[in-house]
DNA sequence: CGCACCTACTCAACTAGTTGAATAAGGCGG
DNA sequence: CCGCCTTATTCAACTAGTTGAGTAGGTGCG
């Protein structure tokens, strides 16, 4: 019910198709509706039918030809009503490593670092990139002055949610990896190393 | 898949019902996976039925019956060799309110406030039952000593992660709303107020 | 020159998650 | 004492999400 939204206001960002919109939702929009190709195609699909967007056929010289989808009146008249009606249902976050990580005192402490140095890596990688989307939608001006006189807020709002949650990803990675190595240090040593020189 | 592991390391906790689970599922692990009573049930089903969970009548007086399930031998098996290897799909957020929020220019700002304002009152909630949950694990003793004396430090971790994130929400959502008032000031006087007292 | 990857989709089959109701007994408030 | 809440679960029907393969031309790399 919710990826209907979702896909409405990406198209809010203007006119995209099918492929473009998966490219989307892999970056920015992932941050908070994630959704796979196969999803945004039947979506689609779905939408048009519902007269909530509008597709028209691009012909391509060297590539496949591509529909490109736009909101109609009525999309983005739905999508206004949704915005301002709360949310039906809470939150939902799905992410197995902390699974693991509730479970992690059964296994191998170096395959748990193993795990949160792997979501590290990827958190700084997300981190960046919505560092650099967020310089491009600045485009030189100061937070407070685009804030006050952009257009749109919306879509920089929740990046700063998506930034706030790497870094806060980040952070917990850390403090986690300082919890692992202070175990180590007291567990792999149950006799203290020699220090008489006997060995 | 997950849920499956989710299960089983609610289960190392200790003996639960579904009832039970279905409650822990609402407060700590909703956190990190999100589960129906329905699922529950269905799910600890399977489980017993693959043998990694055992279920255990138990009558009572005034209450229907209820089973009882326990983690096997097998079960904990089958979960640390999970907790040891990595996520094989990466974190999933679904967060209505951040459609919401992305789609906000179109809808009355008022509107959006209270969305938010809503959404505050729910982190600022969970946040205090996240602090009681850590000050019964910590039982007196400091995070540092804790973290180095206790059997398990999973579920501590797993509940630091939840902390951050609702204290991350919290800063969120007093920023959308600075930047709500912000703008309500810029557009809610077209033709600034009357400086010379004709009015 | 062959292989992998990119654009741009579609189809089919499956698994997971949601919703609503039913059952059944006791407790609690007005 | 009526109706709603809580405990404790089951059933059935539905919707949403996942996986894998197929199609088809083009680009880039060694």
């Amino acid at each position: 019910m919710s990826l209907k939204y979702a896909v409405l206001a990406a198209l809010l960002e203007g006119e995209a198709s099918g492929y473009e919109l998966s490219k989307v939702f892999d970056v920015s929009l992932a941050n908070f509706w994630a959704a796979t190709p196969q999803q945004l195609y039947r979506e689609l699909e779905r939408l048009a039918g519902e007269g909530l967007i509008q597709a028209r056929v691009v012909r391509q010289e060297r590539r496949p030809d591509k529909r490109m989808f736009t909101l109609t009146a009525a999309g983005r008249h739905d999508l206004d009503t949704f915005a301002a009606t709360p949310p039906r249902r809470p939150t939902a976050i799905r992410d197995e490593l902390l699974i693991k990580i509730q479970a992690m005192d059964g296994a191998d402490p170096e395959d748990t670092r193993a795990l949160v140095e792997e979501r590290e890596a990827w958190a700084r990688g997300k981190l960046a990139r919505y560092l650099r989307v967020r310089e491009r939608l600045l485009a030189g001006r100061g937070e407070e002055e685009y804030l006050r006189e952009a257009d749109r807020v919306g879509p920089y709002l929740t990046l700063l949610a998506g930034i706030a949650l790497e870094e806060e990803n980040l952070r917990w990675c850390a403090r986690v990896r300082e919890v692992l190595d202070r175990r180590a240090a007291r567990g792999e040593r149950p006799r203290p190393p020699a220090q008489d020189g006997t060995r």
